[in-house]
DNA sequence: CCAAAAGTGTTTTAATTACACCCATGA
DNA sequence: TCATGGGTGTAATTAAAACACTTTTGG
């Protein structure tokens, strides 16, 4: 007990041992016209080659953290301009079944609909699959993932993260749709139009989307500048 | 790029450099008449020794991460019944001075007025500290500090945790200054007595704590089985 | 008897809920 | 012209906010 007790006494020591192996696993989330999915991969290494993963690297020892989870997403999705988060970090000694592996788990929103649909998955078995129907993941990942969207829920519900899973230009049922497949409930829409558009942090465009109507839906942005505003002044979103 | 993608591939070169090294830092809590505190340690080994610091120790290598946490909590503050969460994992390569240290800082809640007040601060020069008045702590510890404290006023407004910081039976004045504390803010306590109540989590017990009062103040203990039960129902609590 | 802290109610205001029909348009 | 999805308003209920005095009791 008192060896361990300081990190300096024991740091000689600690490092002769075999080491603890650091990891990012990174849980990814894209919504589409067909609800809210899971970016999940085919394991293509030993051990567990064959089955569903989430992605991850190691962390290299000149690399932050925070970039470790960089570099797995961008690799993937091309791009850069997407919501990622720390998650939580995972380091049950019987969690992975050979080295003793620590993960530090992201999650992260991409937005689909927008050019970058098209993922850069050569090299990678990899889809999407409805977040309901998640299939059985190597070691923890299930776990992580449902932390994920435990973390997904309550942040949508307190910081409007909904946006990061939309393109730039989206409209209300857009958004409804959204809230409704991450929450899988029902909402009144008239009530929830009222109360977004009451945040005064949608921008209206003057557009329509006719995609999906004759009629065409107004289409609306995130007033991003005025929510750093009015965050600073205290504000709370809350949906 | 293409090296550092899989895990597998990059596996033995990765073992062969220097590791990464594994750390817990915990950021310790504390709330009594005078207000809300922070427990911080003077280092006694270098680099860095004399400096203050929050408690920390490396992850041993069959040693799960919580445990390590649990392990570091329990010395100092002898037990047990405290309540501990995973806060974030600081891993900026520049965050330690010498070797690369990724740290997985938790945060705790102890409730002083107990017993357990009598801290086994032996071997440590510790010290309680008013959270508002931190002192520069050594590497990124003061970071910690702040994003311990935005989550314990996150988790406070819609999580029952104030409790983890008042002796088992507390009064309503206790409860009142202590969220005032945490928020620095005043609030109206006829408001804050009504919501409270309402809840229905807390126990009327009966008997008067006059301590701080002649008339004394009716004493209250949380209801954890109703909560648990209520939660399960999905019931969400607010402050 | 009085200082000091504990405790209590009401009114006003704002937010939430519940609810059903008209609008615009392309095919 | 009609089927389809987009859009709108109001009343009832409930919660939040603002506000000041009375109670108890040990010293």
């Amino acid at each position: 007990m008192t060896t361990k007790r300081v990190k300096g006494t024991i740091k000689k020591a600690y490092q002769d041992k075999e080491p603890v192996l650091l990891a990012v696993d990174c849980i990814i989330f894209g919504f589409d016209i067909e609800g809210l999915k899971l970016l999940i991969f085919k394991r293509h290494y030993q051990p567990l080659a064959g089955e569903w993963s989430l992605l991850g690297s190691f962390v290299e020892r000149d690399e932050n953290i925070k970039d470790t989870a960089h570099r797995v997403l961008k690799e993937v999705t091309g791009f850069n301009k997407i919501f990622v988060e720390q998650l939580h970090t995972f380091g049950s000694v019987a969690r992975d079944s050979g080295d003793r592996v620590v993960s530090i788990a992201y999650w992260s929103l991409i937005k689909l609909n927008e050019q970058n649909t098209h993922l850069n998955v050569e090299g990678y078995e990899a889809k999407w699959v409805d977040f309901k129907k998640v299939p059985k993941l190597v070691l923890d990942h299930n776990e992580m993932v449902n932390v994920a969207l435990s973390r997904l829920r309550e942040r949508a519900r307190i910081r409007p993260i909904g946006f990061e899973l939309l393109p730039d230009k989206f409209t209300l049922p857009q958004l409804f749709n959204l809230y409704q497949a991450i929450y899988q409930t029902t909402l009144d829409d008239r009530n929830f139009r009222r109360k977004i558009l009451r945040s005064g942090l949608l921008l209206e465009l003057g557009e329509k989307d006719k995609s999906t109507s004759k009629r065409g839906a107004q289409l609306y942005k995130f007033d991003y500048d005025r929510y750093e505003q009015l965050t600073k002044e205290g504000y709370l979103f809350e949906i």
